[in-house]
DNA sequence: CCCCTATTTTGACAGTGTCAAGATTGGTTG
DNA sequence: CAACCAATCTTGACACTGTCAAAATAGGGG
């Protein structure tokens, strides 16, 4: 009765119950494998075994879904982050684990970043109330982190703002040119990322 | 006889001339006041006066055309670059306006900028012949220059290329999250590039 | 039991890149 | 000068995309 080769659901073809979620999960697979430009709603819809415009009763728009998606992302970075705080570990190493945890994050999901950082969704402004907050507060947290660095005198500057940001540029660019397909190595990043790593730091002696 | 509305060409129908300059210039206007997403070679023929597939005859792809247009964005960089050898400068005073140059040129032309380092060419290894080369070049080009710099005890590092990559990644980093729309307000980017510049450098006294 | 509303589908449209086949032309050769 | 050739340009066509409108379906509350 049921097509067997269906890959993701099982149910009857009206009210499908949890399309939104099944949605969701099934679009981060086929990003994660293809690329964010080579999802379609279409082939989403087909992969689910749904009508084209079904995601529409669950998205305004496809860059409603590919927000959901980015803000996802955010709600995972944001474990990272408070898994990271509650470990025991002497504040130079955390923040060593903080910047390389960072690295990891963005080439392991490299195209749920593109959609966290990327212009797809920033520079045309279609930025989802809630992608918005979540991506603030993610911010604001890494700025605190780097504030409280700064006081115990490990991480360089005195304006944690503009030391975030730095810190935060660089990080994004390597990853971006790693991610972007520009350079080509992930153990070059590693040392790259190793090269930046002590100019951040107040040197020791 | 001719149409008056024609935006660019002012010549009969068949064999342009020059097409394929025409071509490249339009869609460079075309990118940079739409952004390079939103350039079609549909749109892209209707404004130059030319049918559809016109373009066909003088680039294989769109991408074929998009690696052009990097290409071009490569040359302006790399005479910017000879221009900055050529002055009279001291050579801490070269670092820095190498360093706002980058950025300016990656705000400035920020869609050109988009198709030199971005995904789109790169991610999907789509990558012309001249374009490849004229990227290594300009890229070993930038590695000498910082090693000269090292050399002279002006630039942190003792390794060229890693120090290269981290201050390529920096730079990068900052003028993609402003340019892809995360950061929004350029005079804040000039500050943060000020904060990343004694980074860099090696401290004075 | 019936109706209402949320959900899903089908039909349609404009836009995209690209290929194949035909039309036009300027330059070269007899 | 004429005829052809190759470069260039156009038209037709196809598959694919996002999205809207209208019809179909089903589950839940009166």
């Amino acid at each position: 009765m049921t097509k067997d080769m269906d890959p993701v659901k099982a149910h009857s073809n009206y009210h499908h119950g949890n399309l939104r979620q099944t949605l969701l999960s099934a679009a981060a697979e086929m990003i994660a494998a293809q690329g964010v430009e080579s999802l379609s709603l279409r082939k989403l819809a087909d992969r689910v075994g749904v009508s084209r415009t079904a995601a529409y009763h669950h998205f305004k728009d496809k860059n409603d879904l590919l927000c959901a998606i980015a803000a996802n992302g955010f709600k995972r970075w944001q474990d990272s982050l408070k898994k990271l705080d509650s470990h025991q570990l002497p504040e130079r190493d955390k923040f060593e684990q903080y910047v390389l945890g960072y690295m990891n994050f963005a080439t392991s999901y490299a195209e749920e970043y593109e959609l966290m950082f990327g212009r797809c969704i920033w520079k045309q402004s279609n930025c989802t109330a809630e992608l918005q907050q979540i991506s603030h507060s993610t911010f604001e947290h890494q700025v605190d982190m780097i504030a409280y660095w700064q006081s115990k005198g490990l991480v360089n500057g005195d304006n944690p703002l503009r030391t975030a940001q730095v810190i935060w540029g660089t990080l994004h660019g390597i990853a971006k040119l790693y991610n972007d397909g520009v350079y080509t190595d992930v153990t070059r990043v590693e040392e790259i990322v190793a090269s930046a790593l002590p100019m951040f730091l107040v040197s020791e002696q």
